[in-house]
DNA sequence: AAATTAATTTAGTCTAGCCTAAAAATTTAG
DNA sequence: CTAAATTTTTAGGCTAGACTAAATTAATTT
């Protein structure tokens, strides 16, 4: 039976995997983590000798096969109780994270599948983040930021990189939704700023925001 | 906010309370927490310096409105989820317990209330027992035992007082669920077993049985 | 290739929550 | 109303999980 701190620990590890073929750095989980690179280094003692990471001094750690599923049954979770908050009990996009993060670490199998059914098996969450099935396997969408699309292209908003609550406010502010069509009207030279065109309106958005918002290219 | 082992120690004492209105024993809520009377004592320091419950050394210790508030919280959030598991989920009655302990840990007022709305304000949870409001208020139903039911006098079978898995899954196996009028057909003076008889069926049980079977008097 | 800087680990400390054994207070019995 | 039994508290210890400061290893510069 893990922890909620080996759990978390898990999870930072493993997003801190994608696209990072070496080992994860004792600094890179601390930072994540909001705690310090001594209280990683004692965690991965710990993992290790669980047999849920491979560690060695100095090298940075890798998830092993079963630290893998184990995070993901994690993140699974997470994504299905996220899309249950939005679905069933009427809570916006930006209110689930917290809660999220609490009701991952239920333990229950049955609970967790239940769920899953409950909610007619969804595969991305209300963030359009996938959710792993019960075996630990997670379909990734091919994706680019707004930002990279050339003016005159259209991309289907998919999902989000900065998931801040502040960040999702202000996207339900300006109308920008999952699923929306968005057509790259003009940049701007002076400020870097983006036109875009949604199904009836134009706005202008700052790179910043174009960089946080994953689209495929219709 | 409150740690786990604060919130079940306050629940414990809550439910020790019940028909005692002098100070619940150091020993009793050790027995219940299945700890032992030092860890309940460390405990009972901390809970009165939050001023949840009040403490004197050697009296034995009682919850104030604020300690009784939260424990009703707790109990609230217990109740709801073991009915959203039952109704939503399709777990047993017998099931449920278990995963209510770790769900009504979860801290948000707009997660409770959203459940309970979208359970429709339920009364009672799946074993019978009050779902308290959100002002903490909790409403009891008067009852008593089947086996103080008298020969040819009928009740309406309204909670368990044993609601061990156990006890449940025999209750199943017999056909007797919640809301069956139970009516008292004979006592059998040799075993004090009782036979009684549902809407269809008669059926003969054990005088333990019967003393952990609520029911009103029709 | 040595020196400096940066990252990581070790050493030692702290708190929460639990425990056992011993001491003290209260209750029960003779 | 003392004496024994019971209950409760205190004392001291342990583990998990966090931290700071110091030491060590690795990486980067000159
Ligand atoms: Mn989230
Ligand atoms: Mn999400
Ligand atoms: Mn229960
Ligand atoms: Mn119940």
């Amino acid at each position: 039976m893990l922890s909620y701190s080996e759990e978390n620990h898990l999870k930072a590890i493993f997003h801190l995997s994608v696209n990072n073929e070496s080992g994860v750095s004792t600094n890179s989980i601390a930072s994540k983590m909001n705690s310090k690179a001594p209280s990683v280094t004692e965690m991965l003692k710990k993992l290790s000798e669980k047999d849920l990471v491979v560690y060695k001094k100095y090298q940075g750690v890798l998830l092993t096969d079963f630290g893998r599923k184990t995070a993901l049954s994690v993140i699974r979770k997470h994504r299905l109780w996220e899309v249950f908050l939005v679905e069933k009990l009427n809570f916006k996009w930006d209110e689930v994270h917290d809660i999220a993060e609490q009701l991952e670490h239920i333990k229950s199998e049955k609970l967790t599948n239940e769920l899953d059914k409950f909610l007619d098996y969804p595969t991305k969450d209300p963030h359009g983040d996938p959710i792993p099935n019960p075996a630990g396997f997670i379909k990734y969408t091919a994706k680019l930021v707004l930002s990279d699309l050339l003016i005159g292209e259209t991309g289907k908003f998919i999902g989000v990189k900065d998931s801040s609550s502040t960040f999702l406010k202000y996207l339900d502010k300006r109308e920008i939704s999952l699923g929306s069509n968005i057509k790259v009207i003009h940049k701007e030279e002076f400020d870097e700023s983006i036109h875009i065109g949604l199904v009836e309106t134009n706005l202008s958005i700052s790179v910043k925001s174009a960089a946080n918002i994953y689209v495929t290219k219709l």
